[in-house]
DNA sequence: ATTTAGCATAATTTCGAAATTATAATGTAT
DNA sequence: ATACATTATAATTTCGAAATTATGCTAAAT
């Protein structure tokens, strides 16, 4: 049923999206039941997912997920202007036409989504269609930028990101927000003007500078 | 005799410092011989090793040291451009006297160490020592930027660097150019002068961004 | 009543072997 | 001779239990 991969990933998508409480305990044992596996099993995909950030790990204590803390989120939120700014600059200039045509086919799914959420009330099932979109469009934006290594880090930070910000039910009260910043930043890529784009990209994310976010 | 963190450290530092060959398979069952455990205590070890980027992992395929390569080493030199120059930038706010205290202190030890080096034959045991107050001087300039993601992404993005450069007999031609870049970062940042400090960290790196080096 | 020591319980870590999967070697058919 | 299938070997992955270490509980002493 489930292989080491499908657990890790399994895990992975739950630490993101508030498939587990902040500050939980994760214990390889009772894992292993849910997953139907050996807690050998699970200890190996803790350990990988605390070497990327999603669980604490402390010696002969266990595995956790990381707390909450605003402080944290704001240097995940620095280091995504930085990684995100770099990246595009550079995708605008490598990416061609054809980066060009990705982004806006992503821009266009996520826009049609935030515009759905907008209108209507939030079904709970769209939550993690919007999630995807979102993180579709941001990675599409750094995608050309001819740098694997930047890519692996920025999905780090992304993926940290995320897992400051994951509760139980959303408010998308930032989401007539978010339509425009994302528009603003697909505009100024797509105009291959650099300083631009990098303002977009940092304005979009300020509200989390501040300290005064741990929602969406 | 080892526990999992010692065997974990060890080949680490083996990892970075030219105990395994560029592109040589770590068989858990060989090295559980050498560190005198368990083939899934390596396993765990070398899993983490990979989440890290130090070594590459294939499924069903085992482990692998990674492969030297000039594009990898490329985009490994313009992350810790960005990154160091971001973090040093950030240290000159908010480091203080105390910071410049530590900066001075270790450029002295690097610089005492590389006037040795410079002046007589290089010894082999002095190359560990170059190693440890090379990479010691870089982070002290990002030590004080407040950011232990930062410093974290950092630490990551060196330590695969180093990997990159690893040799069994190490050439020094580089180490007149070496002292002179250290001092010359050393007094931009003590002068407060961001943009000039970002400037001499990048020259420092700067041939590293050719695609011609793969000597330290 | 509060602290501390010893004990019982629970959690973590390590192990070595069993099961699975890949790789190499040999033989067979075209 | 080359390609393909089959078998044998070697490597990887998973397991469940044993050993170690931490945690919580009870009782004795101040």
């Amino acid at each position: 049923m489930f292989n080491e991969k499908d657990i890790y990933l399994n895990l992975q998508g739950r630490l993101v999206s508030a498939g587990f409480e902040h500050g939980a305990k994760l214990r390889a044992e009772v894992l292993s039941r849910e997953y139907d596996c050996s807690a050998s099993t699970i200890r190996e995909a803790l350990f990988r997912l605390s070497t990327l950030g999603l669980v604490n790990f402390q010696e002969q204590r266990g595995f956790r997920v990381p707390d909450r803390s605003p402080e944290k989120l704001m240097e995940l939120t620095h280091m995504r202007v930085l990684l995100e700014g770099e990246g595009t600059v550079l995708s605008i200039h490598k990416g061609g036409v054809a980066w060009e045509a990705r982004l806006t086919a992503a821009h266009h799914q996520l826009s049609h989504i935030e515009k759905r959420i907008h209108t209507t009330d939030v079904p709970a099932d769209l939550v993690p269609i919007w999630f995807n979109a979102e993180r579709e469009f941001h990675q599409t934006l750094i995608s050309a930028c001819g740098s694997e290594t930047l890519k692996e880090l920025h999905a780090r930070v992304y993926a940290q990101f995320r897992q400051q910000l994951m509760v139980a039910d959303r408010q998308f009260d930032f989401i007539s927000d978010n339509i425009q910043h994302h528009a603003e930043i697909l505009a100024a890529a797509v105009s291959g003007d650099e300083d631009l784009t990098r303002q977009k990209i940092h304005d979009h994310l300020a509200r989390h500078l501040t300290g005064n976010t741990l929602q969406v």
